[in-house]
DNA sequence: TAGATTGTTAATCGATTAACAATC
DNA sequence: TAGATTGTTAATCGATTAACAATC
């Protein structure tokens, strides 16, 4: 389970793997062998033994991969054998749905809290039970509340200015939606989810 | 301006050189050296040369790239010197907010309706001026008007079953929010924007 | 013209695929 | 044991980087 030396196209592959295999699991699969799993995931038998191999030796000679084992040792790899506290910093539509679609989806990922600079705005239209608080209050905040996660669904601008308090706050991760590469130190983590060049890359595959 | 010959790094870095070259412009900046390129996107300059390449020279020896220009010609690359029009399947809290954000964000992209299994249930929160049809009604919609991109956000079995529909209601994009792949025909494109694996991988970098 | 910087070819690096010996 | 399938090494393929001649 060693970090280094996994390339990042591995990492993109391996939540892959384990929608794939909590798939089969709730179909009441036991075994898969390799060559069996590529054909529904559309990659080779090769790479899913080379990937999996990364993190050691999953499977059996002549049996294959168990599914129940092979999904939880994933998700150990992938870190969703633990909790986590995320606030959502902004508290517009994308905020929202995005914090709320966590909230419900996503085992082991707690939203505690969305903070944005003009909360009276929001007032009317709050349909969550999570507080909403004024940005103002971000630094006290996680001074009281270890945080991992902050989810980033603000303007270019604000996510730039509010790195360093997340910083200083202990925040280890960002989400990041706003339209911009942010710059971290290097303990903490960025996961940007452009949807303006996901949209761009559409169009670009419908025109060619 | 070919097709053929571009691979998927090459157009995933697209939106990104738009991106910086877009702010470059904002900034009232005319020319750009590669190597001065790189330096603010962290790429080296020769990848930059290598992909622009593949699509013309855009540049000219001893001044480096006319920033409008090549704003203007990634723009035509990415297929965003036209229009085209959306459809958000779905009415929840994510497919609404995606749709806002394209039709306030994006230019060129215009959502005209959203469709859903029960629209009565959000009739309710219906905070948006374009409107909502029930699912019944789509293949008469798409009958009825040219649609480009359909922006599935709802459940994985109602966005496999819905890919007929689309395709014979001659829908060439889809810009997919549900946790799946989807099969589509060839002359079809998908993008998908998985979330869940998107946090899954920002689990995985916080741990190692 | 001299300096700068592209366009493009060649070299390197890394990731994917193929092959097969190990072993259940 | 024989068959199946992994773990792992070697071969291939593709993408990135370096280098430099072309040229503005």
């Amino acid at each position: 389970m060693d970090s280094k030396g996994i390339s990042k196209a591995v990492i993109n592959r391996l939540p892959r793997y384990y929608r794939y295999l909590g798939m089969l699991k709730e179909d009441g699969v036991e075994r898969i062998s390799s060559s069996e799993l590529s054909r529904h995931m559309n990659v080779t038998a090769s790479q899913i033994r080379q990937d999996l191999n990364l993190f050691g030796g999953f499977g059996q000679q002549g049996y294959g991969y168990n599914v129940k084992n092979l999904y939880e040792e994933i998700g150990k790899i992938l870190g969703l054998d633990r909790e986590y506290h995320l606030i959502v910093i902004g508290a517009g539509r994308l905020a929202r749905a995005v914090g709320c679609y966590v909230g419900f989806q996503e085992q082991g990922f707690r939203v505690t809290a969305y903070f944005d600079r003009n909360p009276g705005k929001h007032q009317g239209e709050w349909d969550t039970s999570i507080p909403l608080y004024s940005l103002e209050e971000l630094e006290g905040y996680l001074k009281n509340n270890r945080i991992d996660i902050a989810v980033l669904a603000i303007p270019v601008e604000a996510a730039r200015r509010i790195v360093p308090v997340l910083d200083s706050g202990g925040v280890k991760g960002i989400w990041n939606f706003a339209h911009t590469d942010l710059k971290v130190p290097d303990y903490m983590t960025v996961q940007s989810v452009h949807l303006s060049e996901s949209l761009m890359q559409l169009s670009y595959k419908i025109n060619h």
